[in-house]
DNA sequence: CTGAAAGCGCTTACAG
DNA sequence: CTGAAAGCGCTTACAG
């Protein structure tokens, strides 16, 4: 393992300016600094007293933490399982808190005797990851891709899934058929309106705006969707709604209002889980295992940081997603159901729009 | 801090014992090892190369881990948000894989650069919590209570929560009521046995063995249990189900089976975070905040690691449940309503039993 | 099985 | 802002 000695001579200074560098001493140039922070990463230097040489890999979110959805829960069951194969242990880092702002994220991470690093993408946070693959700290996004090299993800490859989800509602007769996206751009959601697009091209359909909707990622925000479109003109008869919680939040609104899933209203979700299998009627959805992201990422995590040369180790992983067809879809109502604010349900005849 | 000279000194050895005890070197005598471990918890050593001592409090599991489970993710909503308000960085610890049979839990977190420890039990681990407890390691239990002193936790005290809810179910007419229990004797599903009986002892009745079912905690065995007690002789009109995934395995395979919730069988559940109101009907509920249980456990164990004097703090919370009444409860039907395997549904008479 | 002492990795007051 | 050198905390080969 490399010691500051080496990291001293690589980077062309004293041992006592990299020491000063891994404890953010605020006097190190900034030229200086960004030197030896590289070769530090390049040696795969890690602080270390004797044989007790830190061995930790890190869970780092890189917008806010949200531990309590079934995604993130999912994703920490895949990671445990994979560290219980490895010599390493777990820590849950927050460079929110305490990362300070002038100290560069591979600092940070040092500091905190960590090796590696599993990056948890929010929404908006596509930069912090690259920053970071860019200093060369052995890092692993879960959940989104890139087209940068040198950048190592693995994400759920929702879109060839999400077209065929598409294809189910349009085979079973369905022609206005909505789709949910969350008010962020990320590569999921771009699959999943690509995918959308993809069916409807192969019909020779365009998408149509006014089925496209924006929702925050959140239950409540599926109950209000709901309201919104099935009172509003035109609604669609069936739905690909793109969030595991804005559906669960969509299904039961639906039923609150007296409408029957399928005969009124075709639901496809998303499910991170197994959480299809506790709705009733059981949700046909598009089912990705979060659980195999974080197994996934965790394990390739730990073949990077033992890797003999790092660089060598490019991890680039589409985990596979799945349509399971279950009991909210079916074929559309002979016309759009509506139902008014105030609980009138009427069930209108094709109109031109 | 401590150091490993004031920790030989304590001990009255040298500090190439204190350091081969720390690193567990097997050639260290048992006394001699159990004198150093107390002399370092008591002195409240950690580790440290100059200012990097570490700081990591860590969340461990006592038995198998379970991170997918609603309750522990919102145990490490909780955690993680009372961390963001200490100094202390958070690590996931496995005892049971990397733990040497011969070392402490003490030297094992030590060795790990640990300063406390929460502990996640689960069934048959109170020997280790108790075991980690009186080597002086800080710790804090969470989710269990203890009569022992010197041994710290947080818990939910779903005692009269439990005992309201029955009252509730009787107030409502019924007077066949099942209760669900897991197949192990913790304190949580001890006290909420314990409201049941109290519930019933009031008004004059003894619990009825036959309506007592104990079964694994899963959402399937939620779901056989239904099949099961519905299809047998006297089925009850209500059921308290004292655990989150089995009340939704439920609640689901009572709807399959054509059963109305709660028309033909009453159910309060119990929910430790926001499932109830996912739920269609929405479900009448023992309600625990987990995230509480870990934010309490979290700051409780900060402050325990911070003090001066360790043994001056100690923590024994009993975090509050509450009862919350929605749809899944109401008066009993005349004559409790069987189904039979075959699907058949039997509404029979009040017989002798 | 344990200690005295040499040595390693890192940090920091001092000097420029 | 950076280095040479003293010093700290810990580990370990050597000796008994």
């Amino acid at each position: 393992m490399a010691n500051i000695r080496t990291v001293a001579s690589e980077a062309g200074v004293s041992i006592a300016t990299v020491s000063r560098v891994m404890n953010n001493h605020a006097s190190v140039g900034r030229s200086v600094r960004s030197k030896v922070v590289t070769a530090a990463n390049r040696l795969g230097y890690a602080p270390s007293v004797g044989k007790r040489s830190t061995s930790y890999l890190a869970f780092v979110y890189t917008g806010p933490s949200s531990f309590n959805s079934p995604y993130d829960a999912m994703l920490m069951a895949g990671i445990a399982e994979a560290l219980d194969e490895t010599e390493f242990d777990l820590a849950i880092l927050n460079p929110q808190r305490d990362k300070k702002p002038d100290e560069s994220y591979s600092q940070f991470f040092l500091r905190k005797g960590v090796r590696g690093v599993i990056l948890r993408t929010t929404s908006g946070t596509r930069g912090v990851c690259l920053a970071i693959a860019e200093e060369g700290f052995p890092s692993v996004v879960i959940g989104s891709r890139f087209d940068q090299p040198d950048i190592n993800y693995v994400y759920g490859d929702s879109l060839p899934t999400s077209k065929q989800a598409v294809e189910h509602l349009i085979s079973l007769g369905h022609t206005r058929i909505g789709i949910t996206l969350s008010l962020v751009e990320d590569s999921d959601h771009t699959d999943r309106l690509e995918g959308y697009r993809q069916a409807l091209a192969d019909c020779g359909t365009e998408p149509e705006p006014r089925l496209m909707y924006r929702v925050p990622a959140q239950r409540p925000d599926g109950a209000q969707l709901i309201k919104r479109i099935l009172s509003g003109p035109h609604p669609p008869t069936a739905l690909f709604i793109t969030d595991p919680a804005v559906v669960i939040g969509a299904v039961n609104q639906a039923r609150r209002m007296g409408v029957v899933i399928p005969e009124d209203l075709s639901i496809i979700g998303f499910d991170d889980g197994d959480d299809r299998n506790d709705m009733y009627p059981q949700l046909t959805a598009v089912c990705q295992d979060a659980s195999q992201l974080g197994y996934e990422s965790l394990s390739a995590l730990a073949r990077i940081v033992s890797a003999k040369d790092r660089d060598s180790v490019s991890v680039r992983l589409a985990v596979p997603t799945w349509l399971e067809v279950h009991d909210t879809t079916g074929p559309p109502p002979d016309s759009p159901v509506r139902v008014l604010p105030d609980g009138t349900r009427v069930q209108q005849q094709e109109q031109d729009t």
